[in-house]
RNA sequence: GCCCGGAUGGCGGAACUGGUAGACGCGCCGGACUCAAAAUCCGGUGGUGGUGACACCGUGUGGGUUCGAUUCCCUCUCCGGGCACCA
């Protein structure tokens, strides 16, 4: 063994084995319970980032260490190929996407390779190749049979100088992102995917996910929005008899209806606004919206009254229609009842607008006035003013009412949902082709399965003119194959969403080229424990989880939810420096071009640019990003002091879970831990072999050592299996290596225990830095690869004292310590708390009220 | 506005089921080695008072429950995240 730590050696050495014996490559074995882990797949951006190597050493930690604890392990990797940077880079470079997407891969891969992540490499799977693809293809074509997929033209962002639709995310200050063209909304033809008729069993089967985080669960039921409530009719006589549908959670004040208003998109308003110029130009208006999205919650109630009523579905009344800007199209039908007395919107707009306030909801004795609103108006309570529904209680008055108004078909029970059906068409060429052809007399013909898959082209550059595939005149032309007719293909690509949504079934068999999925998936899916960012709590998981409910209809999975248990790791952060100039943009420096001191006084901390001496300011610590310029490299990290020390750094310095502040200081002792552990382990075993471990014959200090490693060992195996603290787990070999270099060597049965804890450590520590302990573990005498060793089981035995420690507390308050022996009863332990001269001087000539022992931790004692 | 988190030394964090607050690491201080520096090793390091033994104070704020609260309950403040004219 070689005393200097060389971790690229080391590295090297230990990659080159286990390629050699390709032991990641996973195997179905229907004896052994599996383990799939599974960690989110990245896009091929170019280059990992720190938070990549977060989220795959946590993978690969509990790989590592479940196939130690005897499970079949399945650790795959992928890439998640399509989307919008590729054309942005070809654009840039006048590169196919194809070629900048493949030469990333290429180098991603080898950085993964690099930071020595235990990944079955044979199953890798792209998603923009034809051979994924083409998939994505056959599932649209099932959904479209089972009418899970539909066509509607709907309302889009579109962007007027791209020519494309932009994602939500997309439009800032109502411009497009990338060619600061003003957005405009549009009515284009999409294509749909029915995730609203999932929505109840989506919402419902979170409840039963103990394996979920509590946060990510309460994000999705948000996000799909349940309401209960009445779906009322209000009927008019505008150019002919009709009804007005306004959706409401609140039936119970129905007899404080005073207006109703609808969106500006709503048919009735567009009706109205036919011989009124000035209202016709406030819709305009309106539709228009405001730039920002968080504007719209604050932005000031208009109206504008539309000359026409419709009736109160029980009263019969006259209630005058206005238009409104705070009215939604979206959401339920695009009109609400206005009941200014109990909403606080409708309020706003009645104050404003002068109409009536008529309170029907008794406030249970609180002053309620007109003139300001409280917010325990929109409180439940018992009907006033109502007629006949005098005195209900919120859930009889909605059942009374719905119950009157279905006999008049004005008003029956509905649901409501915030979720949207999911639209993956996009005008944009790298992406999986939806397989449809359009013919003039056929209409939209899908394209046959034998006709799969429909291959994009991977030649294309785009040029900032829109789609490329509307040029590719060999891409277009296609016969019908209804009629055999001219026709044309399908140019929107499918958003990149749809390819995340069922990768981890594909990971099973990429290899079928005759079915999507086959039995294999029923050996490794659902996958066991996935892990990756909290950004993605929403869509992708989302998303996955309908997906999966799909394919189990399809009969291709046996099971709804995807992902037994899900991880999100917290975001990588770091100090952000920048200049601000007078004029001009801010400019920021990468941490690694700065740096700190302390001024004269020692007091205050400066950044100074290496490159100019001068000083930067800081902006704190942030998430690390292209845009302030905080990133790391983890390239640079694995070069100076190897995959180890980052995969170490990054597991100790902050619990998995939450945000991970960088540190080069964390990284140094990081560095530091694994060259003392070699230190140790290399005085060891310069030394020679040691006699064997003779538990009977040892004395205190061995036994002591004995039970720190045993005990460390049961620390590390239910930190890394159980919490997935693995902050904690370090910090206890820490411990423990911190112990042992204190211990001395003089005696053979030293050498002896000092053998079993080094054994003890290396082998505990190897989920977390593989590389060196395998190199460590073959040092200490080992014939076999530790990767292959089953993890040790704890010896109870070492564990196992003659006397305990205890504290004595008196009130409360520490006062002394003592020693028992292991089984003392109360007495004993009374009689020694109370003999403790310490404690004697705190309780001096007081009574002694009462001792409370909490066996083998603490004696208190009352005064 | 609603829903989730969070607040502990100079810093990252630990204390898992109400039972020794500050493990472990970083930084800092002192020492050893060295011509010197780096690296390494040893010791110290929550605050205040005291030469010291030791005492008191201390987990965002104020209260409560308890023999005992970082942990449970209530109040407030601040920070992070999600959703948001959702009718």
């Amino acid at each position: 063994m070689q005393e200097r730590y060389d971790p690229a050696a080391v590295e090297a050495e230990a990659q080159q084995y286990w390629d050699r014996e390709r032991c990641f490559e996973a195997k179905e074995d229907s004896t052994r319970a599996k383990y799939y882990c599974l960690s989110m797949f990245p896009y091929p951006s170019g280059r990992l980032h720190m938070g990549h190597v977060r989220n795959y050493t946590i993978g690969d930690v509990l790989s590592r260490f479940m196939r130690m604890n005897g499970r079949n392990v399945l650790q795959p990797m992928g890439w998640d190929a399509f989307g919008l940077p590729a054309e942005n880079a070809a654009m840039a470079n006048k590169v196919p996407p194809a070629k900048w997407t493949f030469d990333n891969i290429a180098h991603m891969k080898a950085q993964l390779k690099s930071l020595g992540f235990a990944l079955d490499w044979s199953r890798e799977l792209t998603t923009c190749t034809p051979e994924y693809y083409r998939w994505n293809q056959w599932l649209f074509l099932r959904m479209l049979e089972m009418g899970v997929a539909y066509q509607k033209t709907g309302m889009v962002n579109w962007d007027p100088v791209d020519k494309t639709v932009l994602a939500n995310e997309q439009v800032i200050d109502g411009r497009g992102w990338r060619t600061g063209a003003p957005v405009e909304k549009r009515e284009i033809p999409m294509y749909y995917l029915k995730i609203t008729a999932y929505a109840e069993d989506l919402l419902d089967a979170l409840k039963d996910m103990p394996g979920w985080p509590e946060r990510v669960r309460a994000m999705q039921a948000n996000w799909i929005g349940k309401s209960v409530g009445v779906r009322l009719g209000f009927p008019y006589d505008i150019g002919g008899p009709g009804v007005l549908h306004a959706f409401t959670t609140r039936a119970d004040t129905l007899m404080g209806v005073t207006f109703c208003a609808v969106a500006a998109e709503h048919p009735l308003a567009a009706h109205a606004a036919r011989g009124q110029p000035k209202l016709a130009a406030f819709i305009e208006e309106c539709k228009r919206g405001p730039a920002i999205e968080s504007e719209l919650a604050t932005q000031e109630k208009k109206g504008m009254p539309t000359g026409l009523t419709v009736r109160h579905p029980i009263s019969g009344e006259a209630i005058p229609l206005w238009v409104g800007n705070y009215v939604l199209m979206s959401y339920g039908e695009g009109a609400v009842m206005g009941v200014p007395a109990h909403d606080e919107r409708d309020f706003e707009f009645a104050k404003k607008y002068h109409l009536p306030i008529k309170s029907v909801i008794d406030v249970g004795g609180r002053e309620y006035s007109t003139e300001e609103w409280r917010p325990w108006y929109a409180e439940h309570g018992r009907c006033i003013n109502s007629g006949p529904y005098d005195g209900l209680e919120f859930q009889a008055a909605v059942d009374a009412i719905a119950s009157d108004l279905s006999r008049s078909r004005l008003g029956e029970k509905q649901t409501t949902w915030r979720l949207r059906d999911w639209g993956i068409s996009r005008q944009r060429y790298w992406g999986c082709p939806i397989p449809m052809i359009h013919c003039q007399a056929c209409g939209a013909v899908p394209v046959p399965d034998e006709q799969l898959p429909v291959i994009l082209p991977t030649n294309l550059v785009p040029d900032g003119s829109g789609n490329p595939l509307l040029k590719d005149a060999a891409f277009l032309a296609v016969a019908c194959p209804q009629c055999g007719a001219d026709a044309r293909r399908e140019t929107d690509t499918m958003d990149t969403f749809v390819d995340s949504s069922w990768y981890f079934l594909r990971f099973a068999c990429p290899d079928n080229d005759k079915a999507v999925l086959d039995s294999r998936v029923q050996y490794w899916a659902p996958v066991d424990q996935y892990i990756g960012g909290i950004e993605h709590a929403i869509l992708h998981l989302l998303y996955s989880r309908f997906w999966t409910r799909v394919m189990r209809e399809l009969g291709a999975v046996a099971f709804k939810e995807p992902f037994a248990n899900l991880f999100t790791q917290g975001m990588v952060l770091n100090e952000v420096f920048f200049r601000k100039p007078d004029a001009g943009r801010v400019e920021y420096f990468n941490p690694s071009e700065v740096e700190i001191r302390l001024d004269e006084t020692a007091q205050r901390r400066i950044a100074v640019l290496r490159s100019d001496g001068e000083e930067v300011e800081s902006g704190g610590v942030v998430t690390m990003s292209k845009s302030k310029n905080n990133g790391v490299d983890p390239q640079a990290l694995v070069d100076e002091f190897g995959a180890d020390t980052a995969r170490l750094f990054t597991m100790f310095a902050a619990p998995p879970e939450q945000t991970l502040e960088w540190s080069d200081e964390g990284v140094q002792g990081a560095y530091r831990f694994i060259k003392r552990l070699w230190k140790a382990v290399h005085d060891h075993v310069s030394q020679g072999t040691p006699a064997a471990l003779d538990t009977a014959a040892l004395n205190d200090a061995q036994r002591g050592i004995r039970r720190q490693a045993h005990h460390t060992l049961a620390k590390i195996t239910d930190d890394i299996g159980r919490r997935r603290t693995f902050n904690t787990a370090i910090a206890a070999a820490m411990e423990m290596l911190n112990a042992l270099a204190k211990f001395p060597q003089s005696s053979p049965q030293d050498r002896s225990v000092m053998q079993e804890a080094l054994e003890i450590a290396v082998l505990g520590l190897s989920p977390i830095i593989p590389h060196a302990t395998h190199a460590m573990w073959r040092a200490l005498g080992h014939e076999t690869a530790l990767i292959d060793e089953p993890w040790t089981p704890v010896d109870a035995a070492a564990l196992q004292t003659s006397s305990i420690a205890m504290v004595v507390q008196v009130n409360g308050k520490l006062r002394g310590h003592i020693s028992v022996a292991v089984g003392a009863d109360e007495g004993t332990v009374r009689a020694a708390a109370l003999a403790d001269l310490h404690v004697q001087k705190f309780i001096g000539t007081s009574a002694v009220r009462k001792v409370i022992i909490v066996p083998g931790k603490l004696v208190n004692i009352v005064v």
